[in-house]
DNA sequence: TAGACTGGCGCC
DNA sequence: AAACGGCGCCAGTCTA
């Protein structure tokens, strides 16, 4: 099968999904939003307090006007780069000023609360169905293969922050469900050590050993930095962008860079062929076939050209892992499925109800005198959410234990690479609180 | 008033 | 100038 078979067949649960949706919590996403809203007054008072006047927070320019200009903070002095109508006012970029001035911590906790709120506290509840579900729209028009969500984005929901996992709370399973959350671990790494055969990932991978671990060993530097890296090494890395994102000079990154491909060589290899390739032929290749052609090889632009060789770098690797999820969730439909149309053809002991029966949440005919003449079938196991490398079902709490099993085995065996495919799974009544299995 | 653009930021 | 890959959504701003 390749790629655009796989996702041919991925349509029709793609649409199944929509269907059936995701509960939230809309009671206590208003609350939320409304404890919030006092919090985002006090803040904003504050601020307006230490700058000495009102202006909008909101608005980047009004923002850049008082703190490099009425302030006179020296953006070029904190290494604040200018955008396109002025100087930046990003996060990380107050962040590097935010010794110079009481309002600029308050800023930031201002932006983070104001998007939290406007985002999703705010929003979601008015998406909630009147089984207050809410039901996100999948496609698949990317340039790597990946999915992307809309209407609303259920692939960017907070987690990262406190505030951000009291939100994902706020996801919950039906009365009588779990939520099993089943997680690759690494896949692109992985993908990576399988791409190059580098012996040293290959056999830090076989050992089970943490990978980031394993590179901070061989870097000399701790796991949050090597993390990085090896992020760094999927995105089509540079040493400016990898300084930028560890905080230290360029030189000091792209030592890191040369020490990295030390270590690991035949990735080194493989990522230089990679490149090579992609400028000799136009495009670069997933493991199932799916193509992206990449124009910006043969810039004249120096930049541009760097940006299609990051983009054949990673592509590969984010379209690969994008398609072994794919098959996963192909997989374990089928099985959902078949092992439903089994259960309720033994339960009724008559097998040609079987036929009559094309997805499930459809009303079945039973025979008179089993439940009634129908029933909807709602306690099963269902797939309700993807997050590129995580799958979501809603799960009755006696079919955990199967599901699980299940859900473990084909992600995890669907696709075979040099190296092992491992899946970290968690149930829990909301999205927020999960527990190991 | 609608739409495009910009800066910014949530997620993997 | 200058962003290491992929998305979608927000508010502010500018323009037709």
């Amino acid at each position: 099968m390749n790629s655009y078979q796989i996702d041919k067949k991925l349509e029709p649960i793609l649409d199944e999904m929509h269907q059936v949706g995701v509960k939230i919590d809309a009671h206590y996403l208003n609350d939320l939003s409304q404890k919030l809203g006092l919090k985002l007054l006090k803040l904003e008072e504050g601020i307006y307090n230490d700058i000495g006047h009102k202006f909008n927070v909101n608005s980047p320019s009004q923002l850049a006007k008082i703190l490099y200009e009425e302030l006179k903070i020296k953006p070029r002095d904190a290494g604040i780069k200018r955008k396109k109508t002025h100087h930046s006012t990003s996060a990380t970029d107050l962040a590097k000023i935010s010794h110079l001035h009481p309002a600029i911590e308050k800023i930031l906790e201002y932006r983070e609360l104001n998007k939290l709120k406007n985002t999703y506290l705010d929003p979601l509840p008015k998406l909630a169905d009147k089984n207050s579900r809410v039901h996100t729209t999948y496609t698949v028009d990317t340039s790597t293969g990946r999915l992307s969500s809309k209407n609303p984005n259920l692939q960017n929901i907070p987690i990262r922050t406190d505030l951000g996992k009291e939100i994902r709370k706020a996801f919950v399973a039906e009365k009588g469900c779990k939520l099993l959350v089943a997680d690759y671990s690494q896949i692109e790494l992985r993908i990576a050590a399988h791409f190059s055969e580098d012996p040293t990932m290959i056999s830090a991978f076989g050992r089970g050993h943490d990978i980031h671990r394993t590179t901070a060993e061989e870097l000399g530097i701790d796991r949050r930095a090597a993390k990085t890296v090896n992020f760094g090494i999927l995105y089509g890395i540079s040493s400016y962008g990898l300084s930028e994102n560890l905080k230290i000079t360029p030189d000091e990154a792209q030592n890191l860079i040369d020490k990295y491909f030390l270590a690991y060589p035949k990735l080194a290899e493989y990522i230089a062929k990679t490149i090579k390739k992609a400028e000799e032929t136009g495009f670069v290749e997933t493991l199932f076939g799916r193509k992206r052609e990449i124009p910006e090889l043969s810039s004249p632009i120096d930049r541009v050209r760097k940006f299609g060789e990051r983009v054949a770098v990673n592509t590969p690797f984010q379209g690969t892992a994008a398609e072994i999820i794919k098959l996963a969730m192909i997989e374990i439909n089928k099985k959902l499925i078949g092992d439903r149309l089994t259960s309720i053809a033994t339960s009724i002991d008559n097998r040609q109800s079987v036929d009559k029966r094309k997805t499930k949440n459809v009303t079945i005919d039973l025979p008179a005198g089993e439940a009634g003449d129908k029933r909807t079938a709602h306690n099963e196991s269902r797939l309700i959410l993807q997050v590129h490398d995580e799958l979501v079902f809603e799960v009755p709490e006696d079919e955990i234990k199967q599901t699980t099993e299940i859900v473990r085995d084909i992600m995890e065996n669907t696709v075979k690479l040099k190296v092992p495919i491992i899946v970290d799974i968690k149930t829990g009544k909301n999205w927020g609180e999960l527990e190991k299995i």
